[in-house]
RNA sequence: GGGGACGUAGCUCAAUUGGUUAGAGUACCGGACUGUCGAUCCGGUGGUUGCGGGUUCAAGUCCCGUCGUCCUCGCCA
């Protein structure tokens, strides 16, 4: 072991070290000079642990108090000495190693560092911008490391009940081809094919039904997948997922499997006990409850029908929408109508209207009846049954959209979301976990005029023999299942179709014609001719599923090295040119080259 | 592709209605200091106000364009 090789790490020391002798490593934190005495903070992954210079009264060497007067932030040292226990008074009680200090002997500077463009802090001063570009340096930050360790725990407890399960842990191709459907591809040109392209996979999906045809029986993988959409908080091209799949499976099987292994793995990265058994919840049901399906359990404020009221009321906006087949929907802000002046609700208005509603039509529960614009439409026994569907009593308001059905669940879903912020009702660290099932199979298209999967075109239908898909085509049931948790979605799967009969049935109704089924998808119909077991399992979010473990906002926190909101990488400036060359290789001509840019 | 917010010292921010030499905290540099732990005290360096154009006697401030970051609608089977 050289010298300068450490002993002990930085967070370890405690007063039963008293009076060894040890080495530490790592980066400088902080240096407090008082004169001819000198404290330095000395940080590793583990901790941080007080150095303590001073030759007239602890003995350090001559000259090293000198030498390290001149460290500053970030430097990487090597420190040996002798641990001391520290008076009571001189305990720090915020750090693990506050009762004892190290009093150094020997110190090896093993790398200067430039001043850092931002502050190794726990509390981020720097911006996101700065932070990505000096991804390194942001972490360090201990609760940047903190978030890598508790991912990496996550991600092996998963691992470990998965294998007791025998499930089996397969790679599948990041090369592999493009699929109609579904996201845009990231496309990687083939060089000793020319003009031809793979594509980055946006899920193992069909590999992993085809580890089902080849008798794996249970398969995980902690897969990459990509997507070239565009980004939010919640969503990056590229992210991870735990993917599954199971043979001679029903739904059950599944979700079981699956609850199970979110319980033990919360516990044992987050130290987190989720109530058993998760909610179960009927699409039709999230809809009309939260207009959502993905609902935020942890507060309530659901969303109220009071479609027979508007039928019959004087008021247009509510009587016309159900003449047009709409629907009419209230939210219930109980108690807090003095909280929302006039400039809020418009506030409000405006927010809805991001989701398509036309308005947001309201009233306020006061002594004398209900007021605001709705007011002269509810007085008297009107007035008295509205307040009776919504519940409602004096102080509380009341917020209505009347419109399509689609658009008041997605207004008044985005409002209670908005509100349970707003109104702080949540509670941090309030896991609700819930699976939302019984989706439509399908979902038309409003912008192409035609029904798509709502899942993926490989779902089951609740009742697989069904020989005509265009009939009652909204009320047809997938055997798709969702995890949710706090109003995001971290999983999504489902019982596939293991016929190929119903598997082209499908393909058909959705206008894959006989040729493109045979050329996008035959080899995993002609897979089903050998034998398919029914089969079933589902993907989840790994980077959402911490985050929200940690409380982060954006995923971004969980992942070590995150692209921008434009998909740029800028700490190492990807994407980027390439040379001449390069293309010419690839049989790649670029259109619209900017001439000579290089940044 | 659309909408919004932001861009001023290394960093985080301020700068009245368009008006003198663009300030503060922190970091950094120098000095003082023997019990600090976000040390303290004294002094100092540090600015193409993202970039380009325009309006004006005068632009950090107003207008147009552009680049970047973030949020969001569309998009994400």
């Amino acid at each position: 072991m050289a010298s300068w090789q450490r002993t002990h790490t930085c967070g370890e020391l405690t007063p039963d070290h008293a009076d060894q002798e040890v080495t530490l490593n790592g980066w400088i934190e902080n240096n407090r000079h008082h004169g001819s005495l000198l404290f330095i903070d000395i940080r590793d992954r583990y901790g941080v642990t007080q150095l303590v210079f001073d030759e007239e009264i602890k003995g350090t060497p001559s000259g090293l108090l000198e030498l390290a007067g001149k460290l500053g932030a970030e430097d990487v040292i090597s420190v040996t000495g002798r641990v001391a226990r520290r008076d009571e008074d001189k305990v720090n009680p915020k750090r693990s190693t506050g009762g004892i200090e190290v009093y150094a002997s020997q110190l090896t500077v093993l790398q200067e560092a430039d001043t850092p463009p931002f502050e190794v802090l726990d509390n981020p001063e720097a911006g996101e911008e700065l932070r990505m570009r000096y991804r390194y340096l942001d972490l360090r930050r201990r609760p940047m490391l903190e978030a890598m360790e508790k991912r990496a725990a996550f991600v092996t407890a998963v691992r470990n009940y998965l294998a007791e399960n025998q499930f089996i842990d397969v790679e599948t191709p990041i090369l592999t081809r493009s699929t109609p459907e579904g996201a845009r591809d990231y496309l990687v040109p083939s060089r000793v094919n020319p003009g031809k392209f793979f594509a980055l996979p946006q899920s193992p999906q069909i590999f992993k039904q085809l580890m089902m045809v080849a008798g794996a029986d249970r398969y995980y993988q902690i897969a990459r997948c990509f997507r070239d959409e565009d980004l939010r908080a919640d969503r990056q091209p590229e992210f991870t997922q735990i993917d599954m799949e199971m043979s001679f499976v029903e739904e059950e099987d599944v979700l079981q499997m699956v609850e199970g292994m979110m319980v033990k793995a919360f516990e044992s990265a987050f130290g987190a006990k989720l109530p058993q058994p998760f909610v179960r919840l009927d699409y039709q049901e999230a809809m009309n409850r939260y207009g959502s399906d993905k609902p935020d359990l942890r507060f309530g404020m659901e969303l109220i029908d009071i479609c027979e009221l508007a039928a019959k009321s004087d008021f247009k906006v509510f009587s016309g929408a159900i003449e047009n087949d709409g629907m009419v929907k209230g939210l219930l802000v109980a108690g807090q109508a003095d909280k929302f002046s006039r400039k809020a609700i418009d506030a409000l208005t405006a927010y809805v209207s991001e989701y398509g509603a036309r308005g947001l039509a309201w009233g306020k529960v006061g002594d004398e009846g209900i007021t605001g614009p709705i007011g002269r439409f509810y007085a008297g026994e009107a007035g008295e049954e509205l307040l009776a569907a919504m519940g409602a009593a004096r102080g509380d308001l009341m917020l209505f959209v009347a419109d399509r059905p689609s658009v008041v669940l997605r207004a008044l879903g985005e409002l209670r979301v908005k509100l349970g912020t707003d109104l702080g009702l949540r509670t941090p660290g309030d896991f609700r976990f819930a699976w939302v099932t019984n989706f439509p199979l399908f979902l038309y298209n409003e912008e192409h005029g035609r029904y798509d999967s709502s899942h993926h075109p490989f779902t089951a239908p609740v009742d697989w023999d069904l020989s005509d898909y265009s009939q009652n085509t909204e009320s047809i049931r997938s055997r798709a299942y969702d995890l949710v948790m706090n109003g995001w979605e971290l999983g999504s799967g489902s019982i596939r179709i293991h016929r190929r009969e119903v598997q082209e049935r499908v393909f058909s109704f959705l206008g894959v014609d006989e040729a493109e089924q045979q050329a996008k998808f035959g080899f995993l119909l002609e897979a089903f001719r050998y034998g398919a077991p029914p089969h079933g399992g589902i993907a989840l979010g790994v980077d959402r599923l911490v985050a929200l473990a940690l409380g982060c906002e954006s995923i971004r926190e969980v992942i070590a090295f995150p692209k921008t909101a434009s998909a740029t990488d800028l700490l190492c400036d990807a994407p980027s040119e390439v040379a001449p060359e390069q293309l010419a290789d690839l049989h790649i001509l670029t259109h619209n080259p900017k001439p000579g840019s290089q940044t």
